[in-house]
RNA sequence: GGGAUCGUAGCUCAGUCGGUUAGAGCGCCUGACUGUGGCUCAGGAGGUCGUGGGUUCGAGUCCCAUCGGUCCCCCCA
């Protein structure tokens, strides 16, 4: 069969087998962030294109070469590209600062980026996050970092196919002297630098450090540590006290410097061993203490982190961690004869309403048949109706794993089969 | 945006140096007491071999283009 339509390039269909995972992931992340006090928010999937070249950054790779923009009118929007920028804007927006103290948000949302697709890499993805407003202290950063360690630990992926990368990317004050530090670095050794780095030095020199190709030459850049402020170094070493006291294992990643402007300070990712070949970073984030300000808000200090879904999903089937099964039917209703196939949806409502998961053939097929499906969905009993169990008001009840068959009255059916689950 | 690789039934794949009606397994449908499943057996449906050109007496097999998938660079979740 020839297709005429089809899913667009790196976009996928989510089938029930594999929905199943994802509401299993998506129910963990949900009571995950419920006990660590966080509240849900959905932002819309469209914004305003500039949110996102005001906050991720023009000059991104994000924002300038993959981000979906649609003109209608003079209006310029965006499928959003990621999931932080619409959660300020909508902190903003619904002024969530005015009550005072910290405000945590969690979301689950799609995001678009028109890249070439690969394993991980998607150009809808979804993206579990987390947010924290108003909390300047390195407390929040190390609650931050607990709760994506630990969630990870819930859906069964040991501690060994995990590692936490850490660093710290100063603030506008320190920073300013570390980006020429490398920067002169770079100059130095300009004729070493791939031609991507090379026009990197004048925009966004700190990004050379993070350069696969140029990994052997940055591997003797300066380190940011003597570069740091008071304020930013007491933070990263209150940060880093704290894991330890913690127990959460990490390692210091002096390349670790993210290719969102948004970001000061803290900068994070958990990478995996397994399962994901090229694009190995199941999540990322950081510190953006600058961004609410910037976006039009008052001075406050935040910190959030996206999981990448499909990437969390990839690794939790390369290390077979557990997965919920589907689950099965509880009871599938025959009919034998077509005056039996009105009552037996009769019957099939009566259970359902009763909270039974009941199934029964649609299409009159035959006895046998619908047997099979009975079967085939995993049913753990069978109800069949016939011309007898019509006249009598009653239904056979069979135990699809005994063989067993009981002859039930059809007022008693739910609660029979209930007490026998 | 650059590159590698693949594209035969719903799924996983076979198809020999180009040769006649394109195969298998799984799945699906029907039947083997005209009111009963799982196993077994017997039948059956389902493919313009991604698409379009070309070479040839003849193309699933060779060539070109194109469209998709997968993976890699880039970048990031």
């Amino acid at each position: 069969m020839e297709l005429k339509y089809r899913a667009l390039e790196g976009m996928h269909d989510i089938l029930p087998e594999q929905s199943l995972l994802w509401q299993y992931v998506e129910s963990r992340w949900r009571e995950h962030c419920r006990r660590y006090g966080y509240g849900e928010i959905r932002t819309p999937i469209l914004e305003s294109a500039e949110l996102f070249e005001r906050s991720v950054g023009e000059t991104s790779d994000i924002v300038s070469k993959e981000m979906y923009v649609l003109q209608r009118g003079e209006e310029r929007y965006a499928l959003k590209p990621e999931g932080t920028a619409p959660v300020v804007r909508a902190y903003l927006e619904h002024g969530l600062y005015s009550g005072g103290g910290v405000q945590k948000l969690y979301y689950i949302t799609p995001f678009f980026r028109g890249e070439r697709p690969q394993k991980g890499r998607y150009r809808q993805a979804h993206q579990f996050g987390a947010e924290i407003f108003g909390a300047a202290s390195p407390l929040a950063d190390a609650e931050l970092l607990c709760m994506v360690m630990d969630f990870f630990m819930s859906l069964g992926l040991p501690a060994d196919a995990l590692e936490l990368r850490l660093n710290t990317i100063g603030c506008p004050e320190c920073r300013p002297a570390y980006r020429e530090a490398v920067r002169n670095f770079g100059s130095e050794n300009f004729n070493r630098l791939c031609k991507n780095c090379q026009a990197r030095l004048e925009r966004n020199p700190l990004r050379i450090l993070d350069c696969k190709e140029c990994f052997e030459i940055t591997a003797s850049a300066p380190p940011i540590d003597p570069y740091l402020c008071d304020d930013c170094r007491a933070h990263f070493e209150g940060l880093q006290s704290l894991l330890k006291a913690l127990e959460v294992a990490y390692v210091r990643d002096h390349r670790l410097v993210r290719g969102l402007d948004y970001y000061t300070r803290t900068t994070f990712e958990v990478v995996a061993s397994q399962g994901l070949g090229a694009q190995n970073a199941l999540c990322g984030g950081g510190r953006y203490d600058g961004l609410v300000e910037d976006l039009g808000g008052p001075p406050t200090p935040a910190l959030g982190v996206g999981i990448g879904v499909e990437r969390t999903l990839l690794v939790l089937q390369a290390l077979h961690a557990p997965v919920p099964t589907p689950p099965p039917l509880d009871v599938f209703v025959v009919a034998f004869g077509d005056a039996a196939r009105p009552v037996a949806l009769q019957i099939a409502q009566q259970l359902r309403r009763a909270a039974l998961a009941t199934d029964l053939d649609l299409e009159g097929r035959s006895p046998k048949a619908q047997m099979r499906l009975a079967n085939r969905n995993g049913a753990r009993f069978a109800v069949l109706l016939g011309e007898m169990e019509l006249a009598q008001g009653i239904a056979t009840v069979k135990d699809l794993h005994t063989h067993e068959q009981h002859a039930v009255s059809q007022r008693e059916l739910s609660s029979w089969i209930k007490t026998r689950l």
